[in-house]
DNA sequence: CAACGAAATATCGTATACAATTTTTGAGCA
DNA sequence: TGCTCAAAAATTGTATACGATATTTCGTTG
């Protein structure tokens, strides 16, 4: 079970916009569970097959996937139903522009204002990435190494930014689901750890820039060449035989 | 009626992710409602009165209600029902600092690709704008003057940006609802003028700069001091009699 | 045997009914 | 008059039923 102390869960009602209920919990579960890529992107969210697995209505599991597609990690057609959504290349790109504008100035806010209570919190939150990693649970792992960026964004006390980089953290899981061709993922607590160490000086300047970098590492670490440049061709497909 | 034209509820459906629907139709509806400052921050939204209003069950007022909660427009309470959400000073301070970041860097990728058609079109905005203020309906007004902002972002092509410009701009509709303090709601047209003279020179640094200071302007033309220093304490009320 | 099309099935969209909770009302009392 | 508390009314939370749409199945036909 995922450790509610170490999960960004808890605060997600006030991103969610949903009243405390089952509706919550089945939404809060979900997104859980594809931030771990247990739930890959396009499988189907039947009404009914979820409604059965949570033991609740349709009226209820409707709520919440259309909740989790306000937030972008689902996907609604009309008469057809709800999907883990499939950002394309484009969206890729622009979460992580968007990621690369908004959270070093969410760092920077952040080195304001910590306290050493946070500090400690978020040491013990690396630990618990680190032995993620050390159990070899990768999906857990993804999941908390992408709650470290919204802790950042809760220790800026600043809803309004928390609220936008929740949202990006979670179509960044999908898009890594879907693009992430670096193998050493472990690579990313580095960055996290000298992160740290800026916040912890109290270091705006250099909070905000070890912040971009990392992003833009992130970014980078993405295949996000078009279809056609990946030699997925019809032709090329044909003539491997 | 709106001009379908020059309102920002056309793309509305990419960042409300609803189905097209009667759901969205009252989603838009209201969202048009509240930006005008028809419905006013605080006034509640009960299910059965929204849904006798557009003949629809409750069933997709609900789906459009949390749809709006989702985007700030709209507060839900667990079994008291929702309102029309009421932005803190706190919240307020926060969506113009998240304006004053985001907006600029959206004006800039907008002077780097904008075309002599959208150039036109946003001209006959700012006209309408104008004519609106003419004719002294200052809803449509002020709703007008916000989607200028939204259809900067629509330039720029960033359906990231452009989610949370939209986001951003009405919850800026119920602070300004509120905290505007300001008597010359006019002067924002100049500014908006200057913006388009460096779009449609194509400079992306001047259009940052003037879009940031805009964004600035805006959030001085707030009166967002605390309940406490604004003379509405209990005592001083008792004193007036 | 592949292609087409219609019936059968499954799934979503919406309305409505009932349960749970809150709000209002007003009777009783100090 | 003003307060308390219980009953009534109103409103939301949830389940279920039924109609509409999409998908699948399967028999027919060229």
């Amino acid at each position: 079970m995922t450790n509610a102390a170490l999960s960004d869960s808890s605060h997600l009602h006030e991103v969610i916009a949903l009243p405390p209920g089952r509706a919550l919990e089945i939404c809060r579960s979900l997104h859980s569970a594809i931030l771990e890529h247990k739930l890959v992107p396009g499988l189907k969210l039947s009404e009914d097959e979820v409604g059965e697995i949570y033991g609740a209505s349709r009226t209820v599991v409707r709520a919440a996937l259309q909740a989790l597609a306000h937030s972008g990690l689902v996907s609604i057609e009309k008469n057809r139903g709800a999907f883990v959504a499939k950002p394309s290349v484009q969206e890729a790109h622009e979460v992580f522009q968007a990621r690369a504008l908004i959270e070093p100035a969410v760092a920077r806010l952040a080195a304001d204002m910590i306290t050493d209570a946070q500090i400690k919190r978020l040491y013990a939150h690396l630990e618990a990435e680190h032995q993620a990693l050390h159990d070899g649970d990768m999906g857990k792992a993804l999941s908390l190494s992408g709650s470290f960026h919204t802790e950042i964004a809760d220790v800026a006390d600043h809803r309004v930014f928390a609220g936008m980089v929740r949202s990006l953290i979670s179509r960044s899981s999908l898009v890594i689901a879907l693009y992430w061709k670096r193998s050493d993922t472990a690579c990313e607590s580095h960055s996290h750890h000298a992160l740290m160490d800026a916040l912890e000086k109290r270091d705006a300047g250099a909070a905000e820039s070890i912040q971009k970098s990392h992003i833009i590492d992130l970014h980078s670490g993405l295949d996000l060449r078009s279809k056609s440049d990946r030699g997925l061709s019809l032709s090329q497909a044909l003539q491997d035989d």
